[in-house]
DNA sequence: ACGTCAAGTGTATGTCATACACTGCATGTA
DNA sequence: TACATGCAGTGTATGACATACACTTGACGT
């Protein structure tokens, strides 16, 4: 294997996966990637520099260069830090509804943990050892649907995406008050949107779409993925029962 | 209206309405975005530098400021400029399913003529003139389906973002030609993936999840939004058979 | 003729990734 | 013990970038 790596992902693949015995004093790849994330969860995707990791390491900025190709690199062994599979879902779900369901709720966790996730300038398919490792859960939820491979791996896809979305929006309303944003953006509308142009736009948010009722609580006025998700999950419904039938 | 628009929203909204009159000599926002867009098309969103846009306009980077709040007012305006809606979707469609796969196809037109549009880093709700009137469009088609004004709002966001996220995909698989890309990434999976690792992931690369046939057309190797539109559209139409039984 | 203002310029600053040549140390070999 | 080798970390330099700020210039209204 790994004769030609597409580049930065040979770290990934190898050196990573040797666990390095003890810690031994000086720079490393993990304690790079640990510094790098600790300031993206800080401050975002923007307070990750190479001068400010090896300053938090107490390096110069050149020496993360003998560890780690470009900072394409970096990110890269962040994601793939950050995305690591929790345990709860090795265990076998009886119904493939529930267990992409698990699997969501569990992704969202992690995606709301570390939000910048969301904003990597990384868009290809999956690739990173962890991001296969996800993709694995979801098509072993999936194993006994009668589905073609092809499909299955279609709908993870597809959910992986869907979620991903979610959480960019999600974030981007309200990375902690919620509610608010949302209300802002509701308030915006209703200002902007002229009728003849937008007739539609405008009588769904004179019926109050895009507004939340003032007495609901925080979960209600949080950014919700789960209308988006009982949509897809649906319509995977139905071509399970149309490859059933 | 307009009193506390958020930064930068306020050249959508007001300035860039003005259809200018006749072209005068000298900078102008329109001429500033045409540039900028022009530079993104042929080169991806890096090419797109305040001092490149001045250069290829004959003008010191300096100057556009006066026209523009900060690089970040360009991009939206960017996103504006090129996402407008064609007459074709202001024709009615009985169905509400046809409605919206044209829609679709439409988007996903504009999305690979300008495929800068996936990487903009622009997170939040639709919110630019032009991004507005293809929410509208979306919401007529589903205006006599029975669904709640919310629920349609859900729908349309939900098929938005998949959208976005299937046409980031596909134009980082393969720019032009397509299929190679894809057959590229299987290799890479098949190459990678372990067994004991990832089972479920490994029975799918074995069963040809990831594959194109051979012989598929070049139409066939191309992502296709197809199968994951089909699967939400099918989710809307459970949920508006639940609305109307 | 004069004041005002808008448009465009020029220069400077700070941040960034990264190339490249260097140093000092530890380790293995003759 | 002497020496070579190579790796880890350093320092300096470059070029791209966004943008602050002070400036000039020319048109236009009074």
């Amino acid at each position: 294997m790994n004769e030609k790596l597409p580049p930065g992902l040979d770290l990934l693949w190898e050196r990573l996966d040797a666990p390095t015995s003890e810690p031994k004093p000086g720079l490393s790849l993990s304690r790079i990637v640990h510094a790098a994330v600790e300031l993206a969860d800080a401050g975002g995707l923007d307070a990750v520099s190479m001068g400010r990791i090896a300053e938090r390491l107490g390096f110069t900025t050149m020496s993360l260069y003998r560890h780690v190709k470009s900072k394409h690199e970096v990110l890269l062994l962040m994601l793939d830090a950050v995305a690591t599979v929790p345990a709860e879902l090795d265990e076998p779900c009886a119904d493939w509804r529930l267990g992409l369901q698990r699997w969501c709720r569990t992704q969202w966790a992690m995606l709301h943990t570390h939000s910048w996730v969301t904003h990597l300038p990384i868009a290809g398919p999956p690739i990173t050892p962890n991001q296969l490792a996800w993709t694995d859960r979801a098509l072993a939820v999936l194993r006994d649907t009668g589905l073609t491979e092809r499909d299955k791996a279609g709908v993870v896809l597809l959910i992986a995406n869907y979620l991903l979305s979610a959480a960019r929006l999600s974030t981007e309303l309200g990375p902690a008050a919620s509610g608010e944003s949302v209300a802002a953006y509701s308030t915006l509308l209703g200002d902007l949107v002229d009728v003849r142009r937008f007739p539609a736009l405008r009588t769904a948010i004179d019926a109050g779409a895009f507004d939340y009722p003032p007495d609901a609580t925080e979960q209600e006025r949080r950014f919700d993925y789960s209308f988006g998700l009982d949509r897809i999950l649906d319509g995977v419904a139905a071509l399970i029962r149309q490859h059933a039938g």
